[in-house]
DNA sequence: GCTCCGCGGATTGTATACAATAACGGAAGT
DNA sequence: ACTTCCGTTATTGTATACAATCCGCGGAGC
């Protein structure tokens, strides 16, 4: 539903692979030092032209991943553990509050669907489709906290969360996704239009995550 | 000290010129109904290239302000007073956690220079200054959060907030600054080193904030 | 009449060319 | 040796050109 401004499926093809890219080689832990990538650099790494690889450093540069200065180059600062909960710590701030504004108003049809998702997803054991739940989680409470810019907000990180996860999926072994539990937490608190309950356990939840995250960019960079 | 996207100084003037030729628009209330408007519309109507044009909407989508669809062209949504409120409701989300953050680290020094610069604006009496040192004490706030992304999110919508500022300002006679009385509260608060204080009267002066610009708003639209 | 296919135009996405500007280095002066 | 100034060069900022893609419309087939 949202243009999302990383990953917009196909739209901004070579941009999301310079987005990627670099990524990659911030989890992964290149550019140790205060390194500078022109565009020009970029453009030749990726095979792409300068166009999408500006795109992207601007981009990156609003998720404060990298410095950009006039006739300089990007300056992309070492990425650590610390870093990484950072990020989290700034969607935890965005979701928290989407879902207690959110519990008030949302739909409670949309709701019930999600829980009866989530555990078929307990019964059956399953992982791989829960990140898509999750995802459908997420949006549907920040659509649901009536505010736009909170909502595109939470998607802009949604989306670099999404390519971390991805990137991190395609080479990690024991990342393990959320736990149904966490989610339906979540929406039976929401169900019940408790705020304080729903945004305590989203506050949870996302801090599972957190840790997941960090546990898994650390298992990347040990090969 | 920022790379800011929307008022960089002089660093890309010509997107700078576009976003706020935008934000005229939304302010005065033009785009009334789910207006379109494509990159070559707008670099005509501000007599630049598409490049910029399409660097200020990717911005300007990225605040929730329009929504790009490929092949469409921008769907500008009608800017009501409601939208206002949610922007500095996403700035009150973001500089509350920081200044409940900044509390424990922040340089004291810093904060009684800023003391003083207030005392002395609130004896003069001077309004103009005013909105400089406020810029300098929320950057301090952002910078004292040690959570580089928090920081960066701060500078983005401060950067909206004072393009906002300057196009009132140049057309809304009674757009009142905030009182220096909140500044000091905030800042006697923080050289306390008192966390719950300084979050809460941080609160209160961008609730201030809110309603004084949408009341200039809603002046330059009665004309 | 209704549906489906295909084509033309409009619009974005990407590449390239040109202009502006700031960093870098070296030479001259002290 | 240090500093200052200036020219070169690297790099971004902007403009333009080209490619891809989607939307709408009209016509053919049923």
């Amino acid at each position: 539903m949202h243009a999302t401004a990383i990953t917009p499926s196909n739209r901004s093809a070579s941009k999301a692979k310079v987005v990627r890219g670099l990524l990659e080689g911030l989890l992964e832990g290149k550019w140790q030092g205060g390194n500078r990538f022109t565009e020009t650099l970029g453009a030749e790494a990726f095979g792409v032209s300068r166009t999408p690889v500006r795109e992207a450093l601007l981009d990156l540069q609003a998720l404060g991943l990298i410095e950009l200065r006039r006739n300089c180059g990007a300056i992309i600062h070492p990425f650590g553990e610390n870093d990484l909960r950072e990020i989290y710590a700034v969607r935890s701030l965005f979701e928290v509050e989407a879902t207690r504004v959110a519990a008030s108003r949302i739909n409670l049809a949309k709701v019930e669907t999600l829980i009866e998702a989530f555990e078929k997803i307990r019964g059956s054991g399953g992982i791989d489709p829960e990140w898509e739940f999750d995802r459908g989680l997420h949006q549907l409470i920040a659509d649901s906290s009536g505010n736009r810019r909170l909502s595109t907000e939470i998607g802009r990180y949604s989306s670099l969360v999404q390519t971390m996860r991805e990137i991190v999926g395609a080479r990690a072994q024991g990342i393990h996704s959320a736990s149904a539990d966490e989610h339906l937490e979540i929406l039976r608190a929401l169900h019940r239009r408790d705020a304080s309950d729903a945004s305590s356990a989203m506050r949870d939840h996302l801090q599972q995550a957190s840790d997941s995250a960090v546990a898994a960019m650390l298992e990347i960079r040990q090969r």
